[in-house]
DNA sequence: CAGGGATACTTGCGGATACAAGATAAATAA
DNA sequence: TTATTTATCTTGTATCCGCAAGTATCCCTG
């Protein structure tokens, strides 16, 4: 029949692969965010700018760096981060050297709020993720994230 | 020193999987979108729904069921699919039988505007995704999904 | 065959995001 | 030095999305 190669189409696994990394991150990310929504009040992508600065030394980083490290646009970090200040949890410190950077920097109540959320997030992330896999598997996941988009697992 | 068992944290390799996951689908995300947008004018969820339509027996589908293909809320579908019919790539059509229901079914200019999208879509995939990888690395990434969201690599 | 509840979809509304343009500061060139 | 270009962040604007409420239809029980 040649089905398959005609219009060079996916393959039944090539098909299975994409559409269930686009399914199942879309399902996580819904449920995920739903939780710290309810619990603490903070969305995913606010967590994730919590956790990249409470692993920062100093608990401070550029915006420009945040806004890639969590994959965002500029503009949508600037926001994101506007809401953190109002609810205290950052704080915007000039650079020193380049007034025109910015420093995004953690305050102690952010990071408080950090912790409490952490509990939360890290036990929903094992239970509807890491518990499907054991080491090897998530090594060699995580290499494969390393291929897709170089840096994505560290930094 | 024990650092990570402290409030049970993510191991290294914990984190790079789960973190590679939504840098790496977010970086995808936003360029196969971008490409789609400037290309056909269509976003990757509209396209998605083509694409799922496109396979669907007579190319119509219920609302409900839609959404739930592609993970969206029905309010979501709602307006994705107006946007669908504004542009003529879609139809509603009352279901016969249960006068709540419509189906959204492709017209013969969604279908022409998904296959022209495809080329351009299936090509992004692959380079930026499928071309990482060996066709038993797809079987055992589909075989991780179907862990993580069961049915999501299907149907 | 009414009445109450469930189901399927749509609408009102607010929030989050991206793109493009603007404001300020730094770097480079002339 | 001054002008031009480049870099960093913010703001204007439009779109998209989800939640909750609304509307229409169906189902089920008495």
């Amino acid at each position: 029949m040649q089905v398959s190669s005609v219009n060079s189409s996916l393959t039944p696994t090539e098909l299975a692969a994409w559409r269930g990394l686009l399914r199942s991150h879309a399902a996580l990310v819904r449920d995920l965010d739903a939780e710290l929504n309810a619990r603490h009040d903070l969305s995913l992508h606010e967590y994730e700018v919590l956790l990249t600065l409470a692993d920062a030394s100093d608990g401070r980083m550029r915006m420009s760096e945040l806004a890639s490290a969590v994959v965002l646009s500029q503009s949508g970090l600037t926001r994101l981060v506007d809401r953190l200040v109002r609810d205290g949890s950052v704080a915007r410190v000039r650079c020193e050297g380049d007034r025109r950077g910015q420093n995004a920097e953690l305050t102690d109540a952010g990071r408080r709020r950090y912790l409490e959320a952490r509990v939360t997030h890290l036990a929903g992330v094992r239970s509807r993720f890491l518990d499907h896999f054991d080491e090897a598997e998530l090594r060699s996941l995580s290499g494969f994230w390393e291929r897709v988009s170089p840096g994505a697992t560290s930094e």
